[in-house]
DNA sequence: TTTGAAATTGAGACTCTGTATAAATTATTG
DNA sequence: CAATAATTTATACAGAGTCTCAATTTCAAA
């Protein structure tokens, strides 16, 4: 039998832990688990609600507590979007890339662009910064929605 | 005797006011003068905090509203640091500029690069998106903190 | 395997931003 | 000077996240 992606970064994760002195519980393995099974950005409030249908019960604040260790980790990342509401997005198995968010509707286009990429570490020499990661985004109005908007004014 | 800064940008405030249906009243010019008075970042509390030091009085409500119409007419611009609190900066009398942000001590340098600013609106273009605005922080460690982190490393 | 120290968890109180409500105040208009 | 509309205030409320500390679990030494 295999060794699948989930016990792959199961042991990557339980490495972790054990280099940091923290025990790998059963609570956060179900954690992690639950994390790991997304493929798309998520919020916190949707792992505590997942794990409470399931049979696994972990507390809320244990939740904040194994995203912020995964955090570190470098396996998912936070971002805030313009009301104060925190979203994570995995960083395992998905290139990085930044974000164009529409302020009628919300929607969340993806975009990588590698000058930039690049632009950005020149400056961080040019200033003596020493970068983890960042986050770029840039807000407005999507196609749909300009269009919408503009039907509106002539009405 | 001149108009100073804060009388033509009350102006502003009061034509924008006007254009959009809405009253200028003392409080909203209270609000006004004191956002007007920072330099550099700041939160809605220290501006909630000043009027109350101050002899004009506002109750917390009306300073969100009246901070949102300036955000809305870009005097002030919100962002979100790393634990969801919301800091505003200044638009007016200063350019556009992004950030990098130290993990460690939470300095905040500022850097404007043009190129980069150019390649968002390509961007932009190729996705059929209407910016308004964008944010862009790096995150990671200073000058400082790098060596002292470094050093400490060796003891 | 047992055992005890140390780490972790969970329940719920609490904090901090920010928003909603509805009565009281203020501004505008005729 | 009314009548009307907009605004403000106080206060209650909401939601995300943190803190506390007693109870439980983990781990590793014996
Ligand atoms: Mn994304
Ligand atoms: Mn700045
Ligand atoms: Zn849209
Ligand atoms: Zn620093």
């Amino acid at each position: 039998m295999r060794a699948t992606h989930q016990d792959l970064y199961l042991r990557a994760f339980s490495d972790y832990l054990r280099k940091k002195g923290k025990n790998l519980t059963q609570e956060r393995i179900s954690i992690f688990k639950t994390v790991l099974s997304k493929k798309s950005h998520f919020e916190a409030d949707s792992i505590i609600y997942e794990l409470r249908m399931g049979e696994d019960r972990v507390s809320r604040a244990t939740v904040y507590r194994t995203m912020k260790i995964m955090e570190e980790m470098g396996m998912i990342q936070a971002m805030h979007d313009l009301h104060q509401h925190t979203h994570y997005e995995p960083k395992f198995l998905r290139r990085h890339h930044d974000h164009l968010i529409c302020e009628e509707c919300g929607k969340v286009i993806e975009f990588r662009n590698d000058e930039i990429e690049n632009l950005q570490e020149v400056i961080c020499e040019q200033k003596k910064f020493y970068p983890s990661h960042h986050i770029m985004q840039i807000y407005g109005l999507c196609h749909e929605c300009h269009g919408a908007n503009h039907n509106k004014r002539r009405l």
